[in-house]
DNA sequence: CTGTGTGCAAACTCTTTGCATAAGT
DNA sequence: ACTTATGCAAAGAGTTTGCACACAG
């Protein structure tokens, strides 16, 4: 065998209760079909396009922010003006390349965090980001 | 005695290559007079004016991004429309209320990160930051 | 005085919204 | 058919920029 069958996106889409149009299918595709990634709506805009979907940029807004809610995706914590969005939902953690604004995945990587802190009473923790913050290393 | 002398905004200032203008000084003063403190551009305008210092927010701006070169104080990586200033530069961290946009510091904890990952080639690391996103605590 | 810094308003970028048209079930 | 999604263009929010005026040294 080649590996498991992964849920087709309409199926997906159904169970969180999206019908699976050909825009949400296309951008789907994209966003899951090539492993882990992260993006901004301008780049899947863009690769969309380019796949021969032209799908409007509000369109991909709105998807990216129902797949949020879905949990299918989420946002990632950086300090660059444009949001990114990340196709992995399980824990782990982003390097992020400061002026050109690039996140990268922690490659495998035993990183733990010990004695997180409990939350103020009537919360909870909704997700750990752990992002560490690059810049060219400079010989003075 | 009540405590170590901090060192004047103005000194700081100087050090910086910054001319310790009445804008420049009330806006340090601001920030640093409270303990550490994370603010947005709009809020620290805000207090300012309160304050009887009539600042124009692209002067806050100027100032805020200023005082980032300076190390004097950093970005937060948040995943916010704005861009959260924090005082304190040590390696410290923070909670980040969903919804409501809120950074809280993180208490007096332990936390701690093993087994960082190596920076990629000719990369160093800048900064490490743990942001623990909390939600209301939902009991269904 | 001379060089910086400041304020204002306009420009820019990213994101959201309203509404007519198109597509899914 | 009926409902929901899409596209477009305009509006919003946050941030940056250009230039005349003001202030620090």
């Amino acid at each position: 065998m080649t590996g498991e069958t992964p849920i087709s996106i309409e199926v997906r889409l159904r169970s969180a209760g999206l019908r699976p149009t050909r825009q949400r299918v296309a951008l789907g595709d994209l966003l899951f079909a090539k492993g882990d990634r992260h993006l901004t709506v301008e780049e899947l805009h863009e690769e969309a396009v380019t796949a021969g979907v032209p799908v409007s940029l509000a369109t991909v807004y709105n998807t990216l922010h129902q797949f949020t809610e879905a949990g299918m995706i989420r946002v990632l914590a950086v300090e660059s003006a444009k949001t990114y969005f990340d196709t992995n939902v399980s824990d782990h953690h982003h390097f992020f390349v400061e002026g050109e604004n690039e996140v990268l995945d922690i490659p495998i990587s035993n990183l733990t965090i010990d004695n997180l802190p409990p939350p103020p009473e009537g919360m909870e923790i909704a997700h750990v980001d752990v992002v560490i913050r690059l810049r060219p290393k400079q010989q003075d």
